[in-house]
DNA sequence: GCCCTCATGTAATATGTTACATGATTTG
DNA sequence: CAAATCATGTAACATATTACATGAGGGC
C-alpha cells in the first residue's frame, strides 16, 4: 500500500469527524490537536486536493446558488482503509522534540545566572498558561458529557498533555531552585 | 542584528566546545543534545560556509601534508556576540511537539481496543529504553567529575528529559489501565 | 460602509532529510 | 588487505510556513 506524510493521514483522521472542509479542519486542529499537531492553510488545502486525486476522498461543490465557493470532502472507502492501515502500522520513533529552551541552557555558561533565571521563569509561566489551557479544554469535554466515542481518546490526549506540562514545569522549579542555592 | 535559523545557533553553540570540525559537531549532536535537537550533515556543512561567509566563524583547512581536507572552525568576535544576543532573547513560544502516537489515539475509535493497546505497549517500551539511555549518560558524566563549566547545565538537560519521559511513561500506564478496565 | 469571520487557494521561501559521491586513516 | 571510522560535501526531494490574493456574508 502507498506510503502517505503525516499530515495526509491527520487530515485523513478529521474527515471522519464531522469536519468536511478545509477551513473546518484547520479549526479542528487549532482548537483540539492543537497541543500535538498543528497544520497551515498550505499544507490543508494541497493535501485534500492530493486526497481527491488518489481517490481517498470525494470532493463536492456546493452549488453557487446555496454556498458559494464551498466545498465538502467525504472519505471514500478506500480512504477509510488507508486509515486504518495506518492506525496499525507501528509508531517508527518516539520524536525528538526540539526544545529551544533547552538548547540555549545547554550553552547556558555564556550568560550569566541572572538571565538564566529569568529565561526559566519566563518560560515556566508559558507552561503554566498551556497546562491552564489543557485544564480548562478537558473540563469543558467532560461537562458537555454524552459528546460522541471519539471524545474518550481525546480526553487521553489531554492528560498526555497535562502530564508533560506538569513535568516541565517541576522541571523549571527544581532548575530554578539549582541555579539560586548556587549564589550562596 | 541579523536573524538567523535555530540550527545556525545550535552550531554557533557548539562552536565554543571543543568541537572544530563538521564531523566533530555531528558527533556531539548525536551523543549529548540527542534527546532535544538533532542536525543532518546536510545542514551541518552549508551552515558551516554561512558563519563563514557572515563573518561569524573562520576556517582553517589544515595543510595537505598534516591532516588533508580536514577543516577547523573558530568563532570569531562577530560569532560570539551573535550567539549571547541570541541567548538573551526569550523563547518565542513552546514548542508544539508532533506527536503521532497521541495522532494515533485521537483517532482510537476506528480501531480495536486490542491494537491500541498494543501500539501503546510498543511506545511504553520505546520510552523506557530512552529513559535508561539518559540515566546512564548522566551516570557517566557525573562519574567523570570535575568536567568543564558545561557540564552542570548539560545535567539540567538531561535532568528534563528523565522527568518528561518518566511522565509520558506514567501516562501510559494509566491510560493502559484505564482501556483494560472497560473491557469487563 | 466597515470590520470580522468564513472560506479557498497559491507562490515564494525556509527548513530539513536522504541518498549519493569521494577519499583518507585506523584497526584487526 | 579488508572493514570500520573519520571526514567533507552536494543534489534531489520532502515538508512546512508565510504572505498574499480573493471574495462572500453577517453584524454594528
Amino acid at each position: 500500500m502507498k506510503k502517505y506524510n503525516h499530515t495526509t493521514y491527520a487530515i485523513l483522521g478529521i474527515l471522519t469527524t464531522e469536519c468536511r472542509s478545509g477551513y473546518a479542519i484547520k479549526q479542528l486542529i487549532d482548537q483540539s490537536l492543537n497541543h500535538f499537531w498543528k497544520i497551515s492553510y498550505g499544507q490543508i488545502y494541497p493535501t485534500l486536493k492530493l486526497l481527491v486525486e488518489e481517490d481517498l476522498a470525494t470532493v463536492t461543490t456546493l452549488s453557487p446558488e446555496l454556498k458559494p465557493g464551498k466545498n465538502e470532502y467525504h472519505l471514500t472507502s478506500k480512504g477509510k482503509e488507508v486509515l486504518k492501515k495506518w492506525l496499525e502500522e507501528p509508531i517508527e520513533q518516539v520524536p525528538v522534540e526540539r526544545n529551544e529552551i533547552l538548547l540555549k541552557l545547554f550553552f547556558g555558561r555564556h550568560q550569566s545566572k541572572e538571565k538564566t533565571v529569568f529565561q526559566l521563569e519566563e518560560y515556566k509561566q508559558k507552561l503554566e498558561s498551556r497546562y491552564a489551557t489543557y485544564a480548562s479544554i478537558e473540563h469543558f469535554i467532560t461537562s458537555n458529557k454524552a459528546k460522541g466515542e471519539d471524545t474518550k481518546y481525546w480526553l487521553f490526549t489531554l492528560d498526555y498533555g497535562k502530564r508533560v506540562t506538569e513535568a516541565a514545569i517541576d522541571w523549571c522549579i527544581f532548575t530554578l531552585e539549582q541555579l539560586e542555592k548556587e549564589e550562596e
